[in-house]
DNA sequence: TTGTAGGCGTTATCAG
DNA sequence: CTGATAACGCCTACAA
């Protein structure tokens, strides 16, 4: 690979003028430049982005942890993030956390000893705590779907409570007063928070908790069906399951169907996500809107902004959920 | 940040020691090895990688190009590549090349320029011409999905064709003569393969191939949408539909409910690639399952044997793909 | 076993 | 406007 050097013995011009025109950031006579330029193409030169990194303290990459790489909910917000920053010329360097926090952990020192200029966590078990030590290092990170007290400012959130609200207040709505719950982990913030605004909207319409009417699973396909058996065996009756994520809304869906029930006319299902294949579902899937994508590319913008020194960029850093009304949902049968 | 010259000035050794215990490749004393060591703690020392790739010409990290960051296809190649690189301490820096040939060769570029060791990619637009250009250039890179007769040991490839015989050849199988038939682009690798393999099968059958049963689209779900509608308009009576993707089987069923056709008793629908939501249509999709998370990691595994010489590893480049039977083709209703 | 010194390819600060 | 020259942080012969 040609080096610099090389262009500018070519050129019959020293390093510094090739570096000049390189970076337009100094004027050059345009008959040097175009001498310069003219060698550049011949050589083929690629300017080389270690030494560039290395002169610069900045490699123009930033790093992205996600739980996953795969799956309905990380796929977009990496191509949120990735869409806005390619835009500018950054790069994205990916790692997969696993929702592991020691894996998150060396994921994070994975990207910052990888010299990115930022980074944008979307982790659920990294604690506080760490956090906070990290923000005292000298890598500036945005959170996604995260809400840190003393770290606000780098926080881009969903109001996640609102969201369970909407979903179990439109159950509410259609006149259901047995709603079941399957609930995300609840050592997952969002996952309190979605359970939250559930019962929420419960407590505002009378009427109470039933705990035989609840279940705590794991945001997973199969977990939804497994919630869902346990609730059918507990014998406790229903016309309406919330689940805290579409995921596990397809899972009950496909054991209810499973066991003869129908959708939505033995039983109302409402999801949270409104992840791509909701729609795709039979009945569609009634659910709660997560602009995922949308907040991806806010934490991009965020990075620009304040990693970057592009100071003209504006960004989001709080987002309402939208319940959307498909077809799992109607009001109960009449006995 | 700390660098190897206040670890070793901390320690009360020379730069080349410091070094020495870094990457224990000679010989050092337990001693001044522990007193290097206590000192890289104390300092918090992190290497700096820029300076690192630029003094090794090597920067430990593999550049990923990939259509879309988003959309069960693609997610699961990432998975795969990044699990079995992150393994080996290697990187993995991506770029979404959306299909289009010049964002392509932009992203292998700008993956080059990053000092990626390697590429992955998976590129259906990346004319043959410029992928041989490319080997002759010093970054190794393999191909998924995708097999150039000049490259062959650099791809990694799915019988498509295969893939495609067996979807058909089920569905004549179940006794259906009337065979419709969405493919994906044709000027895609994959597309045109796969419809080999559907011709192939309907000619092994002696059912002549109607051109008013084929409809060419785009792989996407709304595609599948419109041509399964233009498909039923034409008159042309049909009991089975193959599609030459799971996204547009999607499309054409949902499209196929709205119209009041019965799945599978009015109608066999078979897809192709085995997404993760195929299971969870109703009825579940009958496909062909497409390997590409372990694809992605034998892409992952070429990189690391030809790129990083860990020669002992083998990897396979040739796949075969499996039907996979489920509920939404049967034979067709005898009249 | 340990230290010295040169080099990796660029950028940036000075002079001129 | 252009050219030396010193960083940037690390690796690796070569010496000691």
């Amino acid at each position: 690979m040609a080096t610099i050097y090389e262009v500018s013995k070519l050129a019959g011009v020293s390093l510094a003028t090739v570096s000049r025109v390189m970076n337009q950031n100094a004027y050059v006579t345009d008959a040097t430049k175009q001498k310069v330029l003219d060698a550049m193409k011949e050589l083929n030169y690629r300017p080389n982005s270690a030494a560039q990194s290395l002169a610069l303290n900045r490699s123009d990459s930033v790093g992205v942890l996600v739980a996953e790489l795969d799956g309905p909910f990380y796929g977009p917000v990496m191509a949120g993030v990735e869409s806005e920053l390619r835009k500018a010329g950054k790069h994205v360097i990916i790692a997969a956390g696993h929702d592991d926090e020691e894996t998150e952990k060396e994921g994070v020192e994975f990207l910052i000893g990888r010299g990115c200029d930022a980074l944008i966590l979307l982790a659920e078990t990294l604690p506080n705590e760490y956090l906070i030590e990290l923000s005292k290092r000298d890598t500036p990170f945005v959170m996604l779907n995260r809400s840190t007290k003393t770290l606000e400012s780098q926080c881009i959130t969903l109001d996640n409570q609102l969201g369970g609200y909407l979903a179990t207040k439109l159950l509410i709505e259609q006149g259901h007063r047995d709603i079941a719950y399957i609930s995300g982990p609840l050592w997952k913030h969002d996952a309190e928070d979605r359970f939250a605004g559930h019962k929420q909207a419960m407590e505002e319409a009378g009427i109470e908790v039933d705990p035989a009417l609840l279940f705590e699973s794991d945001y997973r396909e199969a977990g939804g069906s497994s919630g869902f058996l346990q609730l059918l065996n507990s014998g406790r009756k229903f016309t309406a399951l919330a689940c805290a994520n579409d995921e596990m809304a397809s899972g009950a869906m496909i054991s209810a169907v499973q066991k003869g029930i129908r959708i939505p006319d033995d039983l109302s299902i409402v999801g949270f996500d409104n992840v791509h294949y909701a729609r795709l579902l039979t009945p569609s899937l009634t659910t709660v809107e997560f602009p995922i994508n949308e907040m991806g590319k806010m934490a991009a913008r965020w990075v620009l902004k304040n990693a970057y020194g592009k100071t003209k960029l504006s960004y989001n850093n709080y987002f309402s959920p939208k319940l959307i009304q498909r077809h799992s949902t109607k009001p109960p049968a009449s006995k």
